[in-house]
DNA sequence: TCTTTTCGCTACCTTGGGTATCGATACCTG
DNA sequence: CAGGTATCGATACCCAAGGTAGCGAAAAGA
């Protein structure tokens, strides 16, 4: 039992800095936006070197992603009416956005992505696909429906970030969930 | 009458290249992405100069936000009821991000102010706020409301076109129609 | 022909993502 | 305590790209 799987790799064990390098991040990106949050002072604010982060994380955007993940957690699906369920996470992903630097960070990674396929592959894949999931199986709704929602949602939250460089304020977030679950709820035979 | 005016000033006249900028932006950016659309290629495609464009424009940004004004022109705000004139409002949106290159350069330069509060003023002041203001004239809406219509759905369509590279399908264009139109028509009074 | 302005060209500066190297250090094993 | 191994910090470096500066050439009007 001690031998086959991994007992732990022989030599210098990894610092646990992760914590602290997400940290780091997020109040860099928050002082100074996510495009002069370069690398080097991420890695200065977090008390360690450029190199230890490159030896972690192959690239901002993967480190971007990685903080985002940690920032937002797992999705408290919460409420007993699809409604409910529908609000909550409105708002969840509107307060998320709203936390220091989690905005700056999520529309700098976003747009990142648009001219890098392959970062964008690992936005879809690390950071959407798994709140997609929880959410079709939790709405009971087709893969599309819940793609779209998501667009809405996260897309609204952004487009007011990246105009206003202020998260949107919650007599819209109210707005968005008022125009929202209609579309979600209404003549469709679920509750 | 041709003294105090400008009867056309002295020296090399400028040539007529701008047109050539906009069309070789678009293209170069469908190509390579938005990134590696650098102003030296945009310019070798035009077959100028990059000192040229830095002639004309006073950052890459700039040039995006006059290349997309042009690519959008003026909102052709057609129909007689208000749901007709924001289901075509929405429609030409979709259409021109649909665009070849439109999406990807408005999501590029939209990504760069989230971290240059200079480019957000432009974005919002030279290519948000002439629409906003005939949106509001055309659809008798306050401000705020106005401002929360365009965050949905030029957000909802940037976020499609960022996480999948791909312009929105009319399906999900018809979906987005259905979910906007009530929210600003039902119970309120206004047709 | 002279003046004025823009042109293309080239060389250059700076920032920032990312890589490579190297001695130092932390941990485990014998 | 000695040896092996992998990470650490530090530094130097490469490269791409935004942006600037300077120059002679070209295009107009006077």
């Amino acid at each position: 039992m001690t031998s086959t799987t991994s007992a732990r790799p022989p030599g210098r064990p990894r610092s646990g800095v992760n914590a602290a390098v997400f940290a780091a991040t997020l109040s860099t990106v928050e002082e100074l936006g996510y495009a002069r949050a370069t690398v080097d002072r991420i890695a200065a604010a977090a008390g360690i070197a450029k190199s230890t982060v490159y030896r972690r994380w192959p690239s901002k955007g993967e480190l971007i992603v990685d903080c985002l993940l940690d920032a937002f957690g797992p999705a408290p699906l919460t409420g007993s009416s699809r409604a409910e369920l529908m609000t909550s996470t409105i708002r969840w992903v509107a307060a998320k956005i709203g936390e220091p630097g989690v905005g700056d960070a999520f529309a700098g990674v976003f747009s990142d992505a648009v001219s890098d396929p392959a970062l964008r592959e690992i936005l879809s894949t690390r950071l959407q696909d798994p709140y997609r999931l929880a959410l079709q199986e939790a709405l009971d709704e087709p893969e599309n429906r819940v793609l779209f929602f998501i667009d809405v949602v996260v897309g609204v939250l952004l487009h007011r970030m990246g105009m206003t460089g202020e998260p949107m304020v919650e007599a819209d977030v109210d707005a968005l969930v008022d125009m929202v679950l209609p579309h979600f709820t209404d003549g469709r035979g679920k509750m």
